[in-house]
DNA sequence: CGGGAATGCGGCATATGTTAGGCATAGCAT
DNA sequence: ATGCTATGCCTAACATATGCCGCATTCCCG
């Protein structure tokens, strides 16, 4: 996440906690999802670039520091824990599994924000040398997209350069095949940005992909088009690190 | 991390406190050391290497906050304040200056621990002199960096010679593959500099390393470019002492 | 105090991405 | 079916980022 606004994820199964943070936060220049559950959270950082999560501990469902825990693990964003439990105990596990933070209900929302830029700040510094390595190569209709190398292969076995935003935007759709996604969401996935109010980036992104990866890129067959939705991806997409 | 003993420098005017911590810090596997105030605490500072600061705000003489800053400022340790006041405003002002965390007395030790703990493990950000160098020998593509005798072997057994510049980005690069970092980053590791506003010296390194590690500098394979983001490198590193 | 290498700077060429405007097309109502 | 409107697509113009050359400056080592 290099980039200007931050992208907060609010996790709360409180509706007045959720939005009124939300929009503390909207309004110290920062861009919010919230979700009600672990689920909906799960959902969320899969669906958009993700900066950093406020999560509460105590909630319906799956548990708070179960998705923690996920968090850290896959090292996808850092967390804030939220919770009423101010005990010491309590407090240490949290931190012990790994959260970047911890803050008790009632909390100061000006001491919360406070907290989650000191946590960017962090976060944004060097990453951890030799980081896991995730998924490496995905295959869809004879094509072959490795991750690592940043390049595409055609059926052919030929090498098809690609730029940096064609890449980011093909992996955004292999990520998540059959999956329609907006143009927002797209934007977000591949530069991190929200959507202007006469933005046509996405569009020619997409136009411009299809060039590359359509047998006839006036009726794709992969980039579907949804009208007044976004894009969806429709190959068959397999992974593996072969 | 260093995966060995972090050395710790407590500081508080009460002599009971910084003894009870101490012991206890040495008992659970890291080095203290400890000052009763803030001129000690620069004299510890300068004369050995300390990992992170454990500082009370609350002292005569200079204040805890004053030293914060300056160790904020140079950025030569992670902070986590401690204090006797419990109230907002004063929390939200030393996290403001930069602490990375902060504890009110009276605390428990073994949050406290904990917290140490989670600064140290993403206080990875700024190169310290003695992070531990674990592997020798890198090998990428069917070269060899020798980080000892800071040499580059070429795949036909042909020592290259690096700058000192070159040799610390290669690194930076090897130490990192698959991860983008950006030209703030890589300035970092190599130099320690912050980005200047027309800095383009990164392009200029990386373009000389290009020169001398890519079979083709004008489509690179080692180190690509991500627009808008900085560089990556995409090839497969290996790591051993042999 | 030289002299050569290393590094940084300015600038221009190129690559990449974004914005604008017009045309095409899908959806919808009549 | 017909016509209206919203949405998508295409091309071209514009904006921004990067590549890299040549020169100035700094650093290093004797």
């Amino acid at each position: 996440m290099s980039h200007s606004t931050a992208h907060i994820l609010i996790v709360d199964d409180h509706r007045d906690i959720r939005e009124t943070l939300a929009r503390y936060l909207t309004k110290n220049n920062m861009r919010t999802t919230t979700a009600e559950s672990a689920a909906a959270a799960r959902k969320a950082l899969k669906n958009s670039s993700i900066d950093l999560v406020v999560l509460d501990i105590m909630m319906p469902g799956e548990d708070g520091l179960s998705l923690c825990r996920h968090l850290v693990e896959t090292n996808q964003a850092p967390v804030i824990l939220l919770t009423a439990m101010a005990e010491d105990t309590d407090r240490v596990v949290g931190l012990e599994i790994g959260a970047d933070d911890y803050v008790t209900k009632p909390f100061n929302p000006r001491e919360l924000l406070a907290r989650i830029r000191a946590v960017l700040r962090r976060a944004t510094s060097v990453p951890r040398e030799r980081d896991p390595i995730e998924t490496e190569k995905l295959a869809f209709n004879g094509w072959l997209l490795d991750t690592a190398r940043r390049e595409l292969i055609d059926p052919e076995e030929v090498s098809v350069p690609l730029s940096s935003g064609e890449f980011q935007l093909l992996l955004a759709f292999l990520k998540r095949p059959r999956v329609v996604l907006s143009r927002e969401q797209l934007l977000d996935l591949t530069s991190g940005r929200s959507l202007g109010v006469f933005d046509r980036s996405i569009d020619n992104q997409v136009s411009r992909l299809r060039r590359k990866i359509e047998p006839d890129p006036k009726n794709p067959e992969l980039i579907k088009t949804v009208w007044g939705g976004g894009y969806t991806f429709t190959g068959e997409v397999k992974e593996g690190t072969a």
